[in-house]
RNA sequence: GGCCCUAUCGUCUAACGGCUAGGACAUCAGGUUUUCAUCCUGGCAAUAGGGGUUCGAUUCCCCUUGGGGCUACCA
């Protein structure tokens, strides 16, 4: 039994790395903070056909964003290097040790070599189906005599090599939040083991790794809990002890079924590209399947690491909705000074895909060349407004080029078109007198209220006219605060193009 | 089809077998505001159905139904 806590993620390279996969990372590596334990990333990459170079990256990044740390396994995505005692981390690099553990059960009895074609084994399937049978392979190759497969091998026929799953008996799974789990050995398959191109499947190079790599808690998604008696098999066939099994819940969409990409951008990037903070990110899925037993909302990582516990978490699948992750992304971005927004946004800039970088590097050399005092003042008033970084692009590229005036909606409901026209002009000659300096939201409106009241206006007479002739819109920010964001010489001009434009 | 997992407001969830089933998001209404947003106050809203066990069931057991996963020389 291991006294200390090792865990892993393990995915492998056919994709990037999305927001279902992250919080199985994250429990993963929670659990082995919270034990001062170790927590390991190693790549699954057996499968050549269906690898994704670009996955590296992604996975590597991806994680390192989040601020999921791993001290062994994979180094650096570009070189594939992988630090640690336990190395390589990478499965394409470890072929020989599962040779030889495959060797070891063939000795032992426990797997055999299948010489099947797979043409024959698609035709067997479909034949099955025919019948109304479960899909399985039928055992042809099992008993085949020792000379005979002696004699093929020989020959270099294509082979390989798959487990010898007893015929009857049962089989317990041992899962931590789901209990023992009983399987029937009889519904097992003979899985294969080692394919024809002498790499592994996931099934022994993941019991194989998991032991020689001293995994005390094999943390991961709930589809794996269908083969997991294969795997208990394995363990036992070896000898070996088998670690805790955590069968995480899935994502669901709120269409129904698993959350993938047809349900919009579920990949890590996608959220990153639109604004998400990553401790707004870990927070939200964090409580997707467990919370802390109180009504704190908020948690740094050093808190979810204190108050993670693998055994409270839930066994039902969540619905992933954006809605609660927006509320807790604004929350997060209100906590931002207006330094750390920059550093954000730099850092956006750097790494955001093309559209979304150059919007964000508009957004921060417009931001940048404000005096300091403005840039505090407009990273307030942005995120009052946005839940993300992407809508405080958005909402100030709208502040900036105004829609087509729409005269008749520049006459407050209880004013006159006549009446809208005179104020807008004085109006407009007033805030001509005042300094540039005096273009802040704060002084702007202590004096055109001053304005107001000794001339003797209703203030939604005056306010409503200046604050659509400045956005063009019914739903807007306050005018003081979109002339100080345009400045003077921008508001009196659209000050006096509205005024322009009423026609008595 | 077979095997396995699962089930509390629309969503995420809380409730030693024991109060009017609690909170958050969303939503709605009111307040603040020239509008929007923010903020404050309040409201609506759930134990899937049926059997047991028990003095008592959201909680334990069984069945049904619903949801999900797996069923590859993919992970």
């Amino acid at each position: 039994m291991n006294s200390v806590v090792r865990t892993r993620y393990a995915p492998s390279p056919t994709g990037n790395l999305h927001i279902g996969g992250a919080r199985t990372a994250l429990f993963a590596y929670l659990w082995a903070k919270k034990n001062n334990g170790q927590f390991i990333l190693r790549i699954e990459d057996t499968d050549k056909t269906r690898e994704k170079p670009e996955s590296w990256h992604s996975l590597y990044y991806g994680l390192k964003w989040l601020g999921i740390d791993w001290e062994e396994g994979l180094a650096h995505p570009d070189t594939k290097e992988s630090v640690g005692p336990y190395g390589p981390y990478i499965q394409s690099e470890r072929t020989e040790i599962y040779a030889k553990y495959a060797q070891e059960l063939i000795e032992k009895g426990n797997a055999y070599y299948c010489f099947c074609t797979s043409e024959r084994l698609e035709q067997m399937r479909q034949d099955q189906q025919a019948r109304k049978e479960p899909p399985r392979y039928d055992r042809t190759c099992r008993s085949l005599s020792a000379d005979e497969v002696a004699q093929r091998l020989e020959a270099g026929e294509k082979h390989v090599i798959r487990l010898a799953v007893p015929l009857s008996g049962d089989l317990i799974v041992a899962d931590l939040l789901r209990g023992d789990i009983i399987f029937h050995l009889a519904d097992v398959d003979d899985q294969v083991l080692m394919k024809a191109d002498s790499m592994p499947t996931y099934h022994l190079a993941n019991v194989v790794d998991d032991h020689l790599m001293n995994i005390s808690h094999v943390i991961r998604g709930q589809e794996w809990l269908p083969s997991t008696p294969k795997h208990v098999l394995l363990y036992q066939m070896f000898g070996w002890t088998a670690p805790i099994f955590v069968h995480l819940t899935v994502f669901l969409s709120k269409k129904g079924g698993k959350m993938s990409k047809r349900d919009g951008e579920t990949s890590l990037f996608a959220f990153r590209d639109q604004g998400y903070l990553p401790q707004a990110i870990v927070n939200g899925i964090a409580f997707l399947g467990w919370n802390p037993k109180t009504t704190e909302e908020f948690f740094t990582m050093d808190e979810l690491i204190q108050r993670f516990d693998l055994s409270m978490i839930n066994t039902g699948n969540p619905v992933f909705e954006v809605e609660k992750l927006q509320w807790m992304n604004q929350h997060y971005m209100k906590k931002l000074s207006v330094d750390e927004a920059m550093f954000v946004l730099r850092e956006l800039v750097d790494s955001a895909s093309d559209d979304f970088s150059d919007a964000y590097a508009d957004y921060l050399s417009w931001l940048s060349e404000l005096p300091q005092a403005q840039q505090k003042r407009q990273w307030q008033l942005a995120c009052e407004r946005s839940k993300t970084f992407w809508e405080v692009v958005q909402i100030w590229k709208e502040m900036m080029h105004v829609p087509e005036l729409d005269v008749a909606q520049l006459v407050w409901k209880k004013s006159t078109p006549q009446q809208t026209r005179d104020i807008l002009e004085k109006l407009t000659d007033f805030m001509t007198t005042l300094p540039e300096e005096s273009y802040g939201a704060q002084e702007l409106e202590v004096s055109v209220r001053a304005w107001i009241a000794e001339q003797g206006f209703g203030n939604g007479d005056v306010l409503w006219p200046m604050r659509y002739a400045l956005s063009h819109q019914a739903k807007s920010p306050p005018p003081f605060e979109l002339a100080e964001i345009i400045g003077k010489q921008e508001t009196l001009n659209r000050l006096h193009n509205a005024y322009q434009n009423i026609h008595i």
